[in-house]
DNA sequence: CTATGTAAACAAC
DNA sequence: GTTGTTTACATAG
């Protein structure tokens, strides 16, 4: 562990602040939140004063005493028939009196009433004073932060958000960034709810679905939900509390930058939104989770760093392309909403990581991966079963789990084409890059989507499927921009470090000749490490190239939470931006897998360097195995309304299956053109390579770009694990060839009402 | 092989 | 000390 003579120097790097360009809101972190306002107030007055006696008494006889032997714990003992507004008047009272320095953590726990459900199994950790009665309800809030969620339920008649965000506050007022309390309401999810899903198994909640669905009033939904606890959750819900969610920690970041209004949190926001949301962070994790999150953050280049206009405070945010929008609520809903049947798989699974314990499975590994449900009738062979029976808009959910156990799932992945032309406005690579990042995103704050530049083009990758495949395929590394070896820097490590250097090797442009080069005897004893090194190393998980993403699915939000919208292409937008990032051809191909390449340079620039392809969280499937996916599953409605989706299948993630272009209609589909997607915004691939005329009818550039980016919808198939994510279907809709109109004029549901 | 988790070395503040 | 990046390793699937 220690020191690893093999560790490369790390160069020094600097950080590009963001420029906030244009941004308009962005610019201060100040942000408008509403924050402060709200917060301070509570807060300030906050005076420890009273502090806790022992015990203090509220209304409707809510009694709160100090926790015997936990520090900062309070029990908060609930009449049985005291309301939710009474317990939220109750804490939020305690709370004030107690100060940010005060007791941060309440245990809930009914009186008087009905042991609703025998305790459990005790938890080893945490809270359990007298399991027996304890039925608890809580949670831990965080030091700071906060309460808010807490498994307070907001009280239906509260006010919105103010009074629950002041709940929040008092607890300790969220810090600067402050962003993180922001929504209110996403944060309801708390761990009691994952928890439930896990052991869910039992979960009657009905009530909980219900709730669920009605997302606006999800405020009251939740906050119901939680003081109910579905019984059986309560059982398990001290285990719970000690075991790790299910979630990577890729997710659970999603889930806390997500669940802020503005989709942006500060590192120690995020931190402390898991350790709200998830207790076993706060208690049990090693202090090493904190490494991990920092460690995803930069890993992955779904999550963009944002500068505040005075370059002071750094905001995390997912890329707009990337980002569903997942929240908690969302996924835990859909977790549990697929049929019983389904469930039970889910729960299964989840199971077992509480009975394996052992490291953790990720649930929701994948965040990123949208499935659309579909239903395709074209092929099953393809993969699917038959079972598709369900009407469409189940289908997708179910598919999804269904699929899941299968491993595969079938979705259709509407795309845009964005991109296209390009016109890749970015002349100046590299370096640039961050901005437009910003650009997009400070646009948008609340809808991200839109700008993203990136939709990338997507490089490569291709797929034969029909035509020709295009040709774009490696592009070399080197002729990358220079500064920023941009993503795919992986590449090149594999060569290099064979090497002997001890140095480091500063951007190590290929040496690929080398490889070959190599010695035999050397590479006997090498190979193993190279291979390794080859699959180890793994800067930044890009977006993938070349592809155009999953789609970024437009959800509405449906399900569930959030009023977030994330539609995530709006048409308009769609058209420039997404050119840009870029595709990072990287690869090349449409093979990840890293290779070393080429840094450039420093080896910092990481993200801010990298035309942002998103990719990795493209590619990323849901899950694996779990079968829940989050993804955001949009009835395809208002996803295909006008409204062009996003594209997205291709991936150049390995398999080259994958990779399959998008056609914008039926028709081209047809036509098949070789897609390339793939302007090069800067055009580091030999243009010609690129440039191959795209496909039939050069669309009509720009201006019908956003006209043109009319939606793709292509069925994909995606295997669970991402390797193959994607196949297409082939579809042949008779009669379509000759469509006159337009591609746009033909839209893949058209044929497929169910898209519709 | 890939995705994920962890630990750690470093750099820049 | 915190925040970010990047390597290296380990491991499950």
């Amino acid at each position: 562990m220690k020191t690893s003579p093999r560790r490369p120097l790390i160069l020094k790097r600097r950080r590009l602040p963001l420029p906030v360009q244009n941004a308009p809101g962005e610019t201060s972190e100040a942000e408008p939140k509403k924050a402060p306002a709200q917060q301070e107030p509570g807060q300030a007055q906050a005076s420890k004063e009273v502090a806790e006696s022992n015990s203090c008494k509220f209304p409707a006889g809510i009694k709160i005493i100090n926790h015997p032997t936990m520090p900062d714990t309070q029990v908060v003992a609930v009449p049985n028939n005291a309301n939710i507004q009474s317990i939220i008047t109750a804490l939020t009272a305690k709370g004030k009196e107690s100060g940010s320095s005060g007791p941060n953590k309440f245990i809930l726990i009914s009186c008087g009433g009905a042991p609703t459900h025998p305790p459990g199994p005790q938890p080893q950790a945490q809270t359990s004073n007298d399991p027996n009665r304890t039925k608890v309800i809580t949670d831990t809030l965080g030091p700071k932060p906060a309460a808010r969620d807490v498994n307070l339920p907001r009280p239906p008649g509260a006010l919105p958000g103010q009074r629950w965000e002041s709940c929040g506050m008092w607890s300790g007022g969220q810090r600067a960034g402050g962003e993180a309390a922001g929504c209110t309401l996403d944060n309801s999810l708390t761990n009691i709810q994952w928890l439930g899903k896990m052991s869910s198994d039992g979960l009657g909640s009905c009530s909980i679905k219900q709730e669920v669905e009605e997302k606006e009033n999800h405020h009251l939904e939740q906050s119901q939900v939680k003081v109910e606890e579905p019984p059986g959750a309560s059982a398990s819900w001290q285990d719970s509390m000690s075991e790790r969610p299910p979630y990577s920690y890729m997710a659970m970041i999603q889930f806390a930058i997500n669940s802020t209004e503005r989709k942006r949190m500060t590192l120690k926001d995020i931190y402390t939104w898991i350790e709200d949301h998830f207790p076993y962070f706060k208690h049990i994790a090693k202090p090493g989770w904190k490494n991990s999150i920092r460690h995803n953050l930069s890993l992955h280049d779904m999550f963009v760093r944002e500068t505040s206009a005075n370059g002071k405070v750094s905001f995390w945010t997912i890329h707009p392309s990337a980002n569903r929008f997942l929240t908690l609520d969302q996924v835990f809903k859909q977790q549990k909403r697929p049929n019983p049947e389904l469930r039970r798989n889910v729960t299964i699974k989840t199971e077992l990581p509480l009975g394996a314990r052992r490291k953790m499975k990720p649930l929701l590994p994948r965040v990123s991966s949208y499935l659309v449900p579909i239903q395709f009738p074209v092929n099953q062979s393809l993969v699917l079963q038959p079972s598709v029976k369900v009407p469409l808009p189940l289908a997708a959910s179910l598919m999804s789990s269904e699929l899941a156990r299968h491993s595969k799932r079938v979705r259709i992945a509407p795309k845009v084409l964005l991109a296209d032309e390009g016109i890749a406005p970015l002349p100046t690579t590299g370096p640039v890059k961050e901005e437009e990042l910003l650009l997009g995103e400070g646009l948008s704050p609340l809808l991200p989507v839109q700008s993203i530049k990136e939709e990338e083009i997507q490089p490569g990758e291709e797929t034969p499927h029909l035509g020709r495949p295009i040709k774009v395929e490696s592009p070399p590394l080197e002729e990358w921009p220079s500064p920023s070896p941009s993503v795919k820097e992986e590449l090149s490590r594999s060569w290099e470090d064979s090497s002997h250097s001890p140095t480091p090797r500063p951007k190590k442009s290929y040496s690929g000749l080398k490889s070959p080069a190599r010695c035999v005897s050397e590479m006997l004893v090498i190979k193993r490490r190279e291979r390794r090194e080859m699959s180890r190393s793994r800067r930044k998980q890009h977006l993938l190239p070349p592809c155009l993403d999953e789609p970024e699915l437009l959800f509405s939000e449906g399900p569930g939470t959030s009023r977030q919208a994330p539609e995530l292409t709006l048409p308009a937008e769609s058209s420039e931006p997404a050119s840009q990032l870029g595709y990072s051809q990287e690869e090349g191909g449409p093979f990840k897998t890293p290779r070393k390449e080429t840094l450039p340079i420093s080896s910092t620039p990481s993200k801010s360097v990298l035309p942002m392809t998103p990719e990795s969280w493209r590619l990323t499937p849901p899950a694996k195995g779990e079968g829940l996916d989050f993804s955001p599953v949009r009835t395809p409605q208002s996803a295909f309304g006008p409204l062009p989706d996003s594209l997205g299948l291709t991936d150049l993630s390995t398999t080259p299956l994958k990779s399959i272009p998008l056609f914008d209609s039926p028709r081209e589909l047809l036509n098949s053109e070789p897609f390339d997607l793939t302007s090069d915004p800067f055009r580091s691939c030999s243009p010609s390579d690129m440039e191959v005329p795209k496909p039939g009818p050069p669309e009509p550039q720009v201006a019908s770009l956003s006209a043109n980016r009319s939606l793709t919808e292509g069925l994909v198939l995606d295997t669970m694990n991402d390797s193959l994510s994607k196949i297409l279907l082939d579809i042949s809709f008779p009669g379509l060839e000759e469509d006159p109109l337009g591609p746009d004029s033909v839209s893949w549901a058209q044929f497929i009402p169910e898209l519709r």
